[in-house]
DNA sequence: TCTGTTGTACGATGCAAGTCGTACAAGGAG
DNA sequence: CTCCTTGTACGACTTGCATCGTACAACAGA
């Protein structure tokens, strides 16, 4: 398994799997830094049913250190899910990096624990449909 | 002062400000249940810096158990004003209450405490324009 | 080289939201 | 009663966003 453990939901700080960073891994994509994430734009970004799914299935499905679009089983238009993918970098909550045809979607884990703590546990406790 | 101690930013749950009930208050106008409220609402409810601003205060800054609008200080026209708490209250996030002429706006502090645990501490450390 | 895969770019469309003016309602103070 | 205050209701305007079709680019594999 990875080098965290996940949230035991008995009162502890929630602590959510990350990965060990490869240095062949080609650079991410233009994204905010910590300090230039608004939590404005965040809260706009996770207002959306599908973003808040993308984000929340990273969170508590990952495998990899990212995963392509298609991992996601979305039954969108590829034109509609560059959309979605891009608010969610815009706004910090993703890194995208380019392997040649395919593009990666590694949740920011640790800058969005120490910019915005709690934010990840409210999305880990989301419904959807309910 | 009131029934309730602040944050410490040392670890410990964040505790926000509370004021008990009067039995004579009027009835609060209709709003989402606990389990009614959405999470997608309620973060399209703070994607707005006004109404991030409206919450944040009540969050701080309240003295009685509600305010009305003018006590925000807020310099827009009062047909935007009506729409932005409206929006609030359908999110789950204020409560109204009818005195009267005016009409007070109340954080719900407990609700949102329970059914999105640290959700308030997030916007507590908000700071807006930066 | 041809085909299939992954995803972007551009543009059109429809809908929801923010903004605000005006008119109006309820009630307190004089 | 009259005036002022607080806030709603309605409607118009504008902007932004979600959605998606089409065309296109990059690349892998047969």
């Amino acid at each position: 398994m990875g080098p965290t453990a996940t949230d035991t939901a008995t009162g502890t700080p929630p602590r959510f799997r990350t990965f060990t960073e490869d240095d062949r891994l080609p650079e991410p994509l233009p994204e905010p830094t910590r300090d230039e994430m608004r939590l404005e734009i965040v809260m706009a970004a996770l207002s959306d049913p599908l973003r808040l799914f993308i984000v929340r299935k990273l969170l508590l499905e990952a495998e990899r250190i990212d995963h392509p679009c298609g991992w996601f089983g979305l039954d969108r238009p590829k034109s509609s899910l560059t959309h979605h993918f891009r608010t969610l970098r815009d706004a910090g909550l993703i890194r995208q990096r380019q392997y040649g045809l395919t593009r990666g979607n590694q949740l920011r884990v640790e800058d969005l624990e120490a910019r915005f703590p709690g934010l990840l546990r409210l999305i880990a406790d989301w419904r959807p449909h309910a």
